[in-house]
DNA sequence: CGCGAGCTTGAGGCGATTCAACTGTCGTGG
DNA sequence: CCACGACAGTTGAATCGCCTCAAGCTCGCG
């Protein structure tokens, strides 16, 4: 609903996105609503494979993803990559000077991405944290969310066949965008290559295009150019083991 | 040096553990000292395969393990489980009250564990802060170290073979409990059984019992009856992929 | 038109799994 | 005292999931 475009990238007011996500997660005092409303942060664009948020420095830079996607790849010895999880709009990156790992290790684009800085909330909930409470535990709430994504992440790695952990990523990127607006009656956008794919689930391209291949041939997800719709979602969350997000009880 | 036991239990002053544990990440004010010192917890047991911390409720209830080895399974819908992380003596569970999904958890025994509740001192942070803001920064660190641990391990379960990720896990042991003074010239007591690392590296029993047996073999270390001895740190430290804590630049 | 990036497909091999059996060690009880 | 079961570790054989190598395909774009 906040966009339309079929790339992810955002041509909307980015504050908006920002708001909605909060909200999402606390309810705002109209002070706080205005303080988001209020940032007017020039957007920076990023081209694919730049480094967004290096972090070498001990400044935090706290950055909104309000278009496109990344991700925090871990670089091994070898010149293989494992990623740590993904970024899509509305999430953010940087942290308030807490230092988390997570939060300190590089994000890198994987599409055009657009992003605005978003130091004043921090520095808000620094100077008057009681006027901005709301705020505060919203970010609290993302960190937490974040966290739970990448203990699925873990389970999905460690204990997961091929196509179980294809079925159990793209739920999740289901749930993060359905969250955001970006589903459409079971369609949303995904720019990632197999190879970047296969990165992130710890398998080879060459594998990821068979599973893909196989779950379209059994008409439970089709996957091309960068949309992914959903074609048989209990059948998709068995294979994944997730619950079906619009019903209480999973699917037997 | 804390402790001498090989079961690694612990039958010392469970507040000397904390204390070093603390010191090692911040410097301590004679006032925190003593209230460390103070806390004069009675010791809990717990036996092997019984929860410690449920947190079903909302009431946290930070412990800290003064001896035995924890664990934080994950259960899979087919009574499968992947463990997203273990804890040592030393390592708190339960949190301040932040409800993180990793420290919500549920923590199993895996050995016979002795832990002591320091809610007192989580509540001596948030009622006077700076006066104990020594403490609160080690806490700190503790969950920083937390996160590093789990994105080590989902680099481990993402991309690495059996024999790298056994290497690899053996490494972090070195250091974590070397760091707590259970490490002699080289060995150090290890009481998982071949199922519980089974589970910990989403690697089947047999196969995780063949890399052991391998390793011995070939003389880089020798795991049997509940204590590992590293016989070649330069090898593992290349399988396993991490520096050698002892030297500076890794061994080419 | 030709190039390159991403996707697709086949063949062969290795790594890890499953099933199954056997060993050694312990604590218990006849 | 030995028989017994429970448990952890060990080993073999067969299978399969996933990987690598290698080639061909299909676009979009300069």
């Amino acid at each position: 609903m906040l966009s339309s475009d079929p790339r992810g990238i955002g041509r909307g007011l980015s504050t908006e996105l920002l708001l909605h996500r909060l909200r999402g997660s606390s309810a705002l005092s109209p002070a706080e609503i205005e303080l988001v409303l209020s940032l007017g942060e020039q957007p920076k664009f990023h081209a694919p494979g730049t480094t967004i948020c290096p972090h070498e420095d001990g400044s935090p830079h706290p950055r909104l993803i309000v278009g496109g996607w990344a991700c925090r790849p871990r670089i091994l010895p070898d010149g293989r990559r494992q990623m740590l999880g993904l970024l899509l709009p509305g999430d953010l990156m940087g942290d308030r000077g807490e230092r988390r790992p997570l939060a300190l290790n590089p994000v890198i684009a994987l599409t055009v991405v657009r992003t605005i800085g978003v130091g004043r909330l921090v520095q808000a909930i620094r100077t008057r944290p009681e006027e901005y409470a709301g705020i505060a535990r919203a970010l609290a709430a993302f960190e937490r969310g974040e966290e739970m994504v990448l203990l699925d992440h873990v389970v999905r790695l460690g204990c997961q066949n091929a196509p179980q952990r294809l079925s159990h990523l793209l739920l999740e990127l289901y749930h993060r965008l359905s969250a955001i607006g970006f589903v459409h009656n079971g369609s949303f956008p995904m720019p990632l290559t197999q190879d970047a794919l296969g990165e992130l689930l710890g398998l080879s391209l060459v594998h990821v295009n068979r599973i893909v291949a196989q779950l379209r041939r059994e008409k439970i997800v089709s996957i091309r150019s960068g949309v992914v719709t959903v074609e048989n979602f209990a059948k998709l969350a068995l294979l994944g083991d997730r619950a079906d997000p619009t019903r209480a009880g999973a699917v037997a």
